[in-house]
RNA sequence: GGUGCGGUACCCAAGUGGUAAGGGAGCAGUCUGCAAAACUGUUAUUCGCCGGUUCAAUUCCGGCCCGCACCUCCA
């Protein structure tokens, strides 16, 4: 079964063929670093990494570039505010976008190239467009003539006509079109001297949407397989870029356009002006990135995520029940890892590949991963080892190698903890019930639970 | 005004021209020293509303109602 993609170009889906057979290009925007990360990075970054992850689960060699947008007005007024230079404010919140994504279990990028390390080859770029006639100086600035590049609109479906219609967008003297955009903006007095470069046009710095047309065409070439975003960016990010990359190439910028849902806060987009922002430390001081992983897992990668606090409890109960299943599994599952042959199993992998390979489908993927759990429950006293050890292998696969979800490992080390557990034991033969009560609730308060086993044994499982 | 997405049980949510996955929560029972976990049963004759096509529609078509997003920086 082949991968098929929803293409925001073509609005549908479409049968997914990369330029060469088993390598993919795919370039994703990242953050611009003004501020800590959020819950809407993180649902971004979550889904590009289940694309990513099943992309190399079907064998794909996928290059992933991802930018960091390292000069900005945004970064420019906190630094200033801040009173320190505008690339340490800029490293600070990329130190922070890696810790948090970490913690989300991303893969990492090739690269992360950033705005400041590609000056020249942007001035250059914009120099070609002027060159062909797609863009003009006008007393420092050089905007892009969106009235030259006859598919604008494409990506967004919308036409200039309708965008006038819309009457948003303030008429500016310097541009001929109110809908022309910067591409290389003039320095402005009283800017500081580090985000200022030299240019044909005079002392500046780039536009917002040059630098991902440059960074990709350097690094991926004229044309890319993937690029992502959020649904936020198809106008004008996206369409500008198109814009920008066709006119210079003459050869089309992207074959597979994918973009995500945003997180919404009962129902509404989440955002500073409603007040209603969490940033991902806050949460992950509540919730383990684990089950933010999962929450964001539990609906289709392009639809609206509604954030709430029975979400994620909803999602904890059910990741917990993985996790016990799992460490139940483990303590009786010792043999090495074994390939899986059973048919039944096979077929329940290809249910969860094939639920992936159309459009990513993570939550119907869950679906057959908790089927598994389910098996596992069933057979975990009744199944020979070596029918076990498959059940725990593909669960592996499910969720470390396609999912991203970690699973927990026995903490068969904790000494204090199996001291306990063997005391209980012994205390539970002797019958005396005040005793086991009371060293359950000692291992209760280390944060793990007690899982008895109709054998007589018991296994320590984890509290999420 | 333009454009796009969506309305499925108590909540979240997948899905298909042939009669509703999964998760959470609840209830009853089994098991248990008591619990927890697990197991069994149970919670949509129905998929926003109204028409149409069809042997058959939640799934296709048309209209309507409602919600959200984009058109300004935003994942």
């Amino acid at each position: 079964m082949p991968i098929k993609i929803h293409n925001t170009l073509s609005n549908k889906k479409e049968i997914f063929t990369p330029q060469r057979e088993n390598k993919v290009s795919m370039y994703v925007c990242g953050v611009t670093p003004y501020d800590e990360v959020h819950l809407g990075h993180a649902r971004a970054y979550v889904v590009f990494d289940i694309v990513k992850r099943h992309l190399l689960k079907r064998g794909y060699d996928v290059n992933h570039i991802q930018n960091f947008t390292d000069v900005d007005d945004k970064i420019i007024k906190r630094a200033n505010e801040k009173n320190i230079p505008s690339a340490q404010l800029a490293q600070t919140y990329i130190d922070d976008y890696f810790a948090q994504m970490d913690k989300l279990n991303i893969l990492k990028a090739k690269k992360y190239p950033r705005v400041t390390e590609m000056i020249p080859e942007i001035i250059s770029f914009i120099q070609q467009l002027i060159d062909k006639g797609f863009a003009y100086e006008t007393n420092g600035d050089v905007y892009y003539s969106v009235d030259k590049f006859k598919e604008y609109g494409k990506l967004s479906k919308r036409n200039t006509e309708d965008l006038k219609a819309g009457a948003r967008v303030g008429v500016c003297d310097e541009k001929h079109c109110a809908f022309d955009f910067a591409l290389w903006k003039k320095s402005k007095s009283g800017e500081p001297a580090d985000v200022s470069w030299d240019s044909p046009w005079g002392k500046g710095r780039p536009g917002w949407h040059i630098e991902c047309s440059v960074m990709s065409s350097k690094i991926l070439g004229d044309t890319i397989d993937i690029h992502g975003g959020g649904q936020d960016l198809i106008f004008p990010h996206h369409e500008n870029e198109i814009a920008q990359s066709e006119a210079k190439t003459g050869k089309p910028f992207v074959k597979y356009w994918i973009h995500n849902g945003f997180v919404t806060i009962n129902k509404e987009k989440m955002s500073k002006s409603l007040n209603n922002f969490f940033t991902l430390k806050s949460i992950f001081y509540k919730y383990n990135p684990r089950v933010v992983r999962y929450y964001l897992l539990t609906q289709h990668y392009s639809s609206p995520l509604d954030f709430s606090d029975s979400g994620l409890e909803s999602a904890k109960s059910a990741l917990q029940g993985l996790d016990d299943a799992y460490l139940r599994l483990s303590s009786v599952a010792k043999i090495p890892a074994a390939e899986v042959t059973d048919e039944d199993l096979i077929a329940i992998k290809n249910a969860f590949l094939d639920s992936l390979d159309d459009d990513f489908n993570s939550e119907k993927a869950l679906s057959y991963l908790h089927e598994l759990k389910n098996m596992i429950l069933n057979e975990i006293f009744k199944s020979p080892e070596t029918r076990l050890t498959q059940l725990k292998k593909l669960f592996e696969e499910f969720c470390e190698e396609s999912l991203g979800i970690s699973l927990p490992k026995n903490d068969s080390s904790d000494e204090d903890l199996q001291n306990l557990l063997n005391e209980r034991n012994a205390v539970r033969i002797a019958k005396n019930w005040p005793e086991a009560d009371r060293l359950r609730k000692a291992i209760d308060e280390k944060g793990y639970k007690i899982v008895d086993n109709p054998d007589g044994t018991s296994v320590l499982t984890k509290k999420i």
